[in-house]
DNA sequence: GCGTGTATATCGCCG
DNA sequence: CGGCGATGTACACGC
């Protein structure tokens, strides 16, 4: 096993991706503690530090350590320890290999960048961009992302057409009665440090059962946001400031 | 590339897990959409149908599919194109491999149990074994999980010595301003629909400053929870752990 | 299946 | 670095 962990760590020290399959034991310390008996695994240690332990079945990982970590592997009575550090959080994975199926190492380059769409932060820029198509009213935007005192956070301030001021909270999915509770909250707190005349407004894909009968009762507002409307206010609005 | 295909087809119909290596381009669509462009990736696809795709740096996947996905793989062009297909929610994950570094399949089997100790259950558990020694007051335990009309779901609920209804609100790290705000709403609620004489207790290992200000402005206690007794109280039934 | 809450959540932003 | 909120969150449990 020697020859192995020499191996690896000339491996890690070149900072290539590391993938070993085999049978192994694992132990964690940290902010909690796991242990798993002996099982063939997948182990993946990447050029960041970074590092995972794949079961046979399930998207994620029985265990891990984040990038930053610092890998260590030896020997030991003929089985290989892959031990992982953690500094700060201090936390420690140890790994127990007692027998290897495959041990692959790669030098990979990826320098595409990653782009996403239709995330909470395309609604709330389509609401400020276009109030009227997204919300079916006439709003004035003002600020994003406001801090009300020690309540939080809230997503969105307008003004409507009277003068109100318009608090919206926005969910990518379906609101729950956590997302009406955080609206009041905000809505509260404006009332009573800035001005009475406060509306609360939350929109989402859909609503449970219950935000639908919490919101109905604290006087607040629902609007269903269409992902089409948003994707083409954001795609005309781009054309329309070019 | 055809002949790697059928390969991958045979391996997948056999439940192994897959593991490929090599330059790709990638689409998803579903709940949101994303693209990646040309880059050295590892893919790994497992046996219940979960799809993960790994870059050199970083513990998460930047693409993936969970279990029950239904993959599907062929050669177009002279590359080959893995596409998974999630039933519910629709979501499509197409990936279009223009060349391969490593293709690895395994038949790994793994039927240990994964033990973890030190999650909010556990705080919660050895709260309602022994509340003078987690919370240094005699309570008397009463429920879990109680469910407070429409405000959500109470993690306990105990007695103190004057006859109080005390609701118990556990974090497992630092309690932020939102579970302060959580609390209330089930003191709150309970005061107005039982009984007046209601107490509520933040327990955590740690508190932010402005979720110590909202509890004190809301009348509310915070008891600074020790794992090492958490731990003591619950250490019959854990062995090894610590 | 929907609703609710946890996670060694992780990640990103901002002060 | 702490605090706060989103995540294609996933996952488990209850109804």
């Amino acid at each position: 096993m020697e020859d192995i962990a020499e191996a690896l760590r000339e491996s890690i020290k070149r900072r290539e991706t590391v993938i070993l399959v085999g049978e192994c034991e694992i132990e964690y310390k940290g902010r909690a503690s796991s242990k798993l008996g002996r099982g063939e695994r997948i182990v993946i240690i990447k050029r960041d530090g970074s590092l995972l332990v794949h079961r046979p079945t399930g998207v994620n990982p029985v265990n891990y350590q984040p990038e930053s970590s610092l890998v260590n592997v030896y020997s030991e009575e003929d089985r290989l320890v892959i031990r992982s550090l953690r500094p700060r959080p201090g936390e420690e994975l140890t790994i127990k290999v007692y027998r290897i199926l495959g041990l692959h190492t790669y030098r990979i380059e990826d320098n595409a960048q990653f782009e996403m769409w239709g995330d909470e932060e395309d609604i709330k820029k389509a609401i400020m961009v276009n109030p009227k198509e997204l919300l079916g009213e006439d709003l004035n935007p003002l600020e994003e992302e406001m801090r009300i005192s020690t309540a939080g956070y809230a997503d969105l301030i307008l003004v409507d057409s009277s003068g109100n001021y318009v608090v919206v909270e926005v969910k990518r999915e379906t609101a729950s009665v956590d997302a009406v509770y955080q609206l009041k909250r905000y809505v509260d707190r404006l009332r009573r440090e800035i001005n009475p005349r406060v509306r609360g407004i939350l929109v989402a894909q859909g609503i449970t059962r219950s935000a639908a009968v919490a919101l109905e009762k604290e006087g607040l507002e629902f609007r269903r946001i269409n992902m089409r409307k948003v994707y083409e206010v954001l795609k005309g609005g781009l054309t329309g400031f070019l």
